[in-house]
DNA sequence: CACTTTTCCCAAAACGTTTTGGAAAAAGGA
DNA sequence: TCCTTTTTCCAAAACGTTTTGGGAAAAGTG
């Protein structure tokens, strides 16, 4: 049976359909093969340079776009790469998220991939969504967030050789690629400038455990102290919880000045500001006067508070677009034990970071 | 020239793909046709239950999943949906937006969809995105968010016929489908119900106009004042920018207290609720003791804050759902006209919202 | 038994690209 | 001029599905 190219249908109803043009119906009109059309607008140097010029040229006339869907098949490739969040990890609470967001989708966009976006409620549909993208062909490659000290995820990728990018890392001796802030120096650096200062007394208010960031910044923390001479006492040290970061860092901030001899300063995540401002309220302390306040991620709340909050503030954007190039490599093949890398975090000193009173 | 089909090359370092079976692979297992396992599978009525039951039987013994890519180019359709947000849009401020999505997100899922976002940093990115998505064949739907009361966005999906759903509402008079939350009757409901308890001075503090939902907003504001027979005083309103809405909410608060007649109580998004908060606060008034306030949306901080806000909570994870349920429809051909959704919001009392003292 | 209907399966086409492996025409070299 | 090389183009295959349009065998029917 020989079927007829039937054409585009123009005023048969179709819609949106009917506006579109593909590479046969092209280069019917420019009375060549579609072999050539398609090599001429891939820049293929087999191609006379004037037939590549006017096939360019018919191409943009026409508002010729290759169907993206034909070419990932014919390519074997579906140039998606995804990625899934959670609404329990407040990390969306404020713009570092969508700043890294940002980074990745534009990065994506300018290799002309696609995002797709999982969002699963637990940490079981966050697998469960991870496994649909992977063994059900949808994605060359997944980004990770928020990595746990023990990330099944990790393992599982590892396991069948499947191209991934951690935000972040975890405890695993295979080699992974990954972007990560210096959570550590940046905890040491605001430590011993605080202690520069000359605190005495500093605490830390830290993320939850099992999660890979706040290890970093107990490290800095840790090293920072002894840098400046000064002693661990665990009592200054307090972590909040993911769930509830407002509710549990105010607990902790009533806590720590129950003590006999309380900080003079706290470090901590910026998401648990609002706690720590509630406490300190509740205890008539004046944040930056009283206590000197430095936070990790440069949040919304931190420029408008007064006093204004003192920051330690990553790059998420500049992450992002890392995170994607690196992944492309990882995509195609190349070795993902070479990228490894870990980015400063600058220090934003403004209000709430004063001498001891 | 006779090209024999390959066949898995397990071992061959291929990593990934070595475990994964296609079709004609899996056929050649049942000793069937290409044909009749892909009818099998679908639950053709032309194919023997016997040989229907072994070959779904033998497909999960392979996890067999067809290749998404293939199967839309047949089917000629993408699967997938498309969204795009922007940053400055301070609306992923907190668990509201992350809820809309993650309804959004879980439905087509379950349609076997696909989600792409694209990250736009201003609204003419925000156009270029959802213009790749669309004119690169990219999405068979799109989602709108954040809509505006002039929208170029539905303009455009409307010219070309493109199938959409709008998250809110906009003017144009040509019918196109939404959902959206009844923002009026809530606001007509926080006002009467605050009217009822005695205060006789509610101010606004509006969002910024130029998008759409204040709009309503301010409907229900007035109509709640009339029907309690409050006197509208433009004094009283207010509106915030939505690029800073903490900022702008604090100066606004302390201009609303100028006034010789002060309000009693503030109706407003919870958004700004930080600056209203801090103005408050320097002015020395109690929230909910000096000053009553009902805001819109249930963010974290409403309930967290001592005194807990009082809130219209809007569903947002319902409304996601609904969202892209519509938009399958519309997909399929049905009329968008017929899909007009305004979901009721409910009112949450809490500590904020007392008689004026 | 002969004919019709139903059941069950399949070959081939189609979706819209890119890639492969030439082949014809033009240009260069002796 | 004749052979070789280069330039320029293209037909056909391939990617992995679903759909189309039968067709053979089995089951009914008279």
């Amino acid at each position: 049976m020989f079927l007829e190219q039937s054409g585009n249908r123009i005023g048969f109803g179709e819609g949106f359909k009917s506006m579109t043009i593909n590479l046969k119906q092209l280069s019917k009109l420019l009375k060549l093969s579609p072999t050539t059309v398609s090599r001429a607008l891939a820049d293929y140097p087999d191609v006379n340079a004037k037939t590549r010029a006017r096939v360019k040229q018919m191409a943009i006339q026409h508002g010729y776009q290759p169907n993206p869907v034909a070419r990932r098949l014919q390519k074997g490739k579906t140039e998606t790469i995804g990625i899934v969040i959670t609404p329990e990890q407040n990390y969306f609470s404020d713009t570092f998220f969508i700043d890294l967001l940002s980074g990745i989708s534009n990065q994506i966009t300018r290799a002309g991939y696609e995002l797709i976006l999982g969002v699963a409620s637990d940490e079981e549909h966050e697998m469960q969504s991870m496994r649909r993208m992977v063994e059900g062909k949808r994605v060359d490659g997944m980004i990770l967030t928020l990595i746990r000290e023990q990330d099944p995820r990790v393992g599982y990728l590892l396991d069948r050789d499947f191209p991934f990018v951690l935000y972040g890392r975890t405890r695993e001796t295979r080699p992974y690629a990954f972007v990560d802030m210096d959570g550590k120096q940046a905890f040491e650096k605001a430590c011993t400038y605080l202690a520069g200062l000359g605190h005495r007394r500093i605490a830390l208010l830290n993320g939850e455990p099992g999660f890979m960031f706040p290890v970093g910044c107990r490290e800095g923390y840790e090293s920072g102290l002894f840098l400046s001479g000064l002693e661990l006492d665990p009592d200054l040290i307090r972590e909040w919880k993911h769930k509830d970061p407002s509710q549990s860092s105010y607990r902790w901030t009533l806590e720590l000045f129950k003590n006999d001899n309380p900080p003079t300063a706290i470090l901590f995540q910026t998401e648990a500001v609002n706690g720590i401002f509630k406490g300190l309220d509740e205890l008539d302390l004046q944040p930056g006067k009283d206590v000197a306040l430095i936070g990790y991620d440069d949040l919304e709340i931190a420029r408008i508070h007064r006093p204004s909050l003192s920051v330690l503030r990553p790059q998420a954007r500049e992450a992002g677009q890392r995170v994607v190039n690196i992944l492309l490599e990882v995509i195609k093949g190349e070795d993902p034990g070479k990228f490894q890398e870990i980015h400063q975090v600058e220090m934003v000193i403004r209000e709430t970071s004063l001498p001891p009173s």
